[in-house]
DNA sequence: GCCGTTTTCGGCCCGACTGTTTTCAGTCG
């Protein structure tokens, strides 16, 4: 076993044995001793080999042996026994909010409940509320729960079906006998959470297609086959749909397929107001159901069918019917933001909190990506899980990264580190002190821990704007996609808070995130609230996160100009000293007017 | 289970929220 599946197997060790009632020093040492090794440099290999594993941190006998056991056997008999005398529904029972492993303990003990079926069945006949320590609320939360995740099970992240499209849309490029090919519906649209993955080919040997398509390796099963469309459902149970047409109805199967159902509508109506028709076949000359080749309006494109229904043409992202009309029949449209055009992301992690590469590592890999510049913005102490910074370590940190920095440009690099951090807002301040967030090059304010009252957070998120120090606010409405809501936010007052203080606001795109939601960006644009791309890399794989950052940002219309890390970093500089001083002048200009 | 110029036992352990309580346990990030 390498380094990760032992960490893995030692994080599952902690919570069989937070399940058992194990002390919580224990359990937390296997959690401390996973974490350590996932933030190895080096191969456990090596380190075994030099005998340097009781080195580290954190890592005593009994830990030693176990890692050398599964490193190099593979097996490790305490776990195996460990597992065996555990359900396996209680874990799956972890993962239902508000259950932990107190709770799911009680269940099981009291209750003899081992699987979420079962406890399922036991919420509706309402034994559940009775057990001490439960009651009436903590059981509908746990069905309201148990619903989620069912909801839930058929949706699919947007990187998961991208990951899953790629490879199948390069087998069809590839494919002879397709003439044209491309991704629609809604992993077309850039939708953050989609069902299935669309396909749509032009062939003049659809039967040839089809079947390569049924045979691909990753398919399941194949749950539809004919002579025009075929449905596979994929490992992980993913579905995808494959349509297949004739190159001269290509551009209308496309558009078609992509829709929204909703742009999908008025692109009709417009038709029908041209005394013409639209369906997946074509564009005809007919206000009535029709196939007729003579009757069609020729379009080669896309394009050409926008253009036919006097349309600038509307890139997919925008094709949900939130304005992309109005602003089409008046070109140009804005030209969106393009991924190229980001020099790097202003939120991310290191091996300081509970990011996985030293700053060295993430500057070599960040620079060699082509960024401009990366800043470290790792927790502060309240998010003490993620072994968040206190002011010292930070202090430190500061110390270390303009060191790094003095190094590279000794080498001739342009690239940079910059020094920041995710600073928690806490109930009634921010987790550090002014004069130390004042050193930072970049400080993002997060809420990680939100109350059910909507004023109160909003309160406290308007606050953390408020503060000079603060650039931009991270991940606004804490929301998990599949997994957990947003928090009661009111949005709006915020973005207008932020516009007031010329705070930014992050597009955290990370994949379970992309919040703040598309949905919310033309307000803050029309606010003159500016975004931040960011990665909130934990790993420096994660800078490809900023890929589908972009194509969120595009979904909110959101142009380079909008985007302040597409910036070099001179007027990034610039831009990040802009707010302090700014909010300092208009406090002193306003303690004059006061005196007047 | 780890750690130790408090050295072999006792401490390790932030801050906030919810729900079940009537002063706090469990959960979460």
């Amino acid at each position: 076993m390498d380094k990760d599946q032992v960490a893995a197997v030692l994080m599952e060790i902690g919570t069989l044995l937070e399940l058992k009632g194990e002390n919580p020093f224990k359990t937390r040492a296997y959690a401390n001793a996973a974490r350590t090794l996932e933030g190895l440099d080096e191969p456990l290999e090596r380190l075994l080999a030099e005998d340097r594993l009781g080195a580290l941190k954190g890592i005593g006998e009994a830990l030693q042996e176990k890692i050398t056991a599964l490193a190099t056997t593979g097996r490790l008999p305490y776990y195996e026994e460990l597992k065996a005398s555990i359900p396996a529904g209680l874990v799956a029972m972890l993962q239902i909010p508000g259950l932990g492993p107190k709770k799911v303990k009680a269940l099981w003990d009291r209750l003899s409940l081992t699987t979420v079926e079962e406890l399922e069945a036991a919420c509706l006949a309402g034994r559940v509320a009775t057990l001490d320590g439960f009651g009436d609320k903590t059981q509908a939360k746990i069905l309201e729960g148990i619903a989620h995740r069912r909801q839930y099970a058929a949706r699919h992240l947007l990187s998961d079906a991208l990951a899953a499209a790629d490879p199948i849309l390069e087998g069809l490029r590839a494919h002879p006998d397709v003439i044209r090919c491309s991704s629609a519906g809604s992993v077309r649209r850039f939708k953050e959470v989609i069902g299935d993955l669309d396909f749509v080919v032009s062939s003049k040997q659809p039967a040839a297609v089809i079947d390569f398509f049924t045979r691909q390796p990753g398919v399941q099963s194949v749950s539809a086959q004919g002579e025009t469309k075929a449905s596979v459902i994929l490992a992980g149970g993913l579905q995808a749909d494959l349509r297949v047409v004739s190159d001269r109805e290509f551009p209308f199967a496309l558009a078609y397929f992509t829709g929204s159902k909703e742009h999908n509508i008025v692109m009709r109506q417009r038709a029908l107001e041209r005394s013409l028709r639209l369906n997946e076949y074509g564009l005809f000359r007919s206000p009535t159901e029709t196939r007729d080749p003579a009757l069609l309006v020729p379009c080669q494109t896309e394009e050409e069918i926008f253009a036919a229904l006097d349309l600038a043409p509307i890139p997919p992202e925008l094709r949900e019917d939130k304005g992309e009309f109005a602003a089409a029949e008046r070109p140009p449209l804005p030209r969106l933001l393009e991924w190229s055009e980001l020099r790097g992301s202003l939120h991310n992690h290191s091996n300081w909190s509970d990011g996985r590469h030293a700053l060295e590592d993430i500057a070599t890999q960040m620079a060699a990506l082509g960024c401009a510049y990366w800043a470290i913005t790792d927790h502060s102490k309240a998010s003490f899980q993620a072994n968040g910074l206190d002011a010292p370590r930070l202090r430190r940190q500061i110390d270390e990264i303009r060191a790094l920095n003095d190094r590279l440009a000794d080498q001739g690099t342009e690239f940079r580190l910059l020094t920041g951090v995710e600073v928690d807002i806490l109930k009634d301040r921010l987790d550090l002190n002014d004069d130390l967030l004042a050193q930072l090059e970049v400080v993002v304010a997060s809420l990680h821990v939100a109350g059910s009252d909507e004023a109160d957070n909003t309160q406290r998120l308007i606050r953390a704007a408020q503060n000079p120090h603060v650039h931009m606010l991270g991940h606004l409405t804490g929301r998990l996609l599949l997994e957990r809501e947003p928090y009661r936010v009111n949005v709006q007052a915020v973005l207008d808070a932020c516009a007031e203080t010329g705070t930014w606001v992050e597009l955290n795109c990370n994949p379970y995130r992309f919040d703040l939601d598309w949905r919310f960006w033309p307000y803050a644009k029309i606010r003159g609230v500016r975004c931040a791309i960011n990665c909130d890399a934990h790993r420096n794989e994660h800078a490809g996160f900023l890929r589908l950052g972009a194509g969120v940002a595009r979904k909110g219309w959101l142009t380079r100009a909008d985007v302040v890390n597409t910036l070099p970093w001179p007027q990034l500089r610039a831009a990040l000293a802009a707010k302090p001083n700014g909010l300092r002048q208009e406090k002193a200009s306003k303690s004059r007017s006061a005196r007047r």
